[in-house]
DNA sequence: GCAAACTAATTAATATGTTAACTAAGTTTT
DNA sequence: AAAACTTAGTTAACATATTAATTAGTTTGC
């Protein structure tokens, strides 16, 4: 069986429409000295307040083992915090502190920039109907 | 300024639908001793014949460190070939050893089976969408 | 021709990805 | 209630991502 030509894989355009996506966008985030893990760990928390690892880690789309050292790193610099969950022993409940939100608020101005750049050379129609197809990729699984 | 929800923020619909792609495709690869990058590189050079560095960097969107790692290793494993390109001392060649064609030759149809399942369910055409989306993104840069 | 500027590749340092193993807490079975 | 099973989180080991610095080779400008 002959492979699929690689600028048809599916994984390979996913990863380079992300690259292009994302190059501006991490470099506003390296002049803030966050990782783009850690801003979206701090985005989904920001968002959605109280939560415990699992959810976060799924809703951020990072692995548990790499949550484990992002919340550590961000703990230290007091941009969240971490406690036990009263009821259930094994969870750990995850809280945004002013700190982190004030990184969010000041960094987004700066993204949305980028990302409004985007939108205007690509086409708001076309944007929507893209998240739209990536959507029901993932609900495939 | 408001973040955007991060359900429709893209480069996380980007990063979620990649994940949905490849998760079934890493178990295959796990299954052969080859992580998706290593899988990448291979699968380009395998396509493309004799290609330098930093051609094969871009074209399998790993980066140039990373590369240089990733090609010591499949080199260990003569899966390819490494030499000083003769006209230009900077460069390296590369080149696909019988071993890597091989492999190529026999991780494909496995992967080919869990692409056509989730063609099945997607959908030729939309498939063909997103595709020609995610590469008008790609052209953006 | 040669110094300056540039380019390709590697190395270094830190952060994250990935799988597996492990610990602790909770749930189910009997 | 104790054993077996499940789940949440962490730790471990190795591979890759990211940026910066470094090395070696090439090109440019004067």
């Amino acid at each position: 069986m002959q492979p699929t030509k690689t600028d048809r894989a599916l994984p390979l355009a996913l990863l380079r429409a992300r690259e292009t996506v994302m190059s501006p966008i991490r470099k506003v985030l390296k002049d803030h000295d966050v990782t783009d893990q850690q801003w979206r760990v701090l985005r989904v928390l920001h968002e959605n307040g109280l939560m415990d690892a699992k959810e976060l880690a799924q809703s951020s789309c990072v692995l548990a083992p790499s949550l484990t050292r992002i919340i550590k790193n961000l703990e230290e610099k007091t941009m969240l915090t971490r406690r036990a969950d009263g009821k259930d022993g094994r969870r750990v409940l995850l809280q945004i502190l002013p700190l982190g939100a004030q990184l969010i608020e000041s960094v987004t101005p700066e993204v949305q920039v980028v990302y409004q750049g985007l939108n205007d050379k690509y086409g708001t129609q076309k944007m929507s109907d893209l998240l739209d197809l990536l959507h029901d990729v993932v609900e495939l699984s």
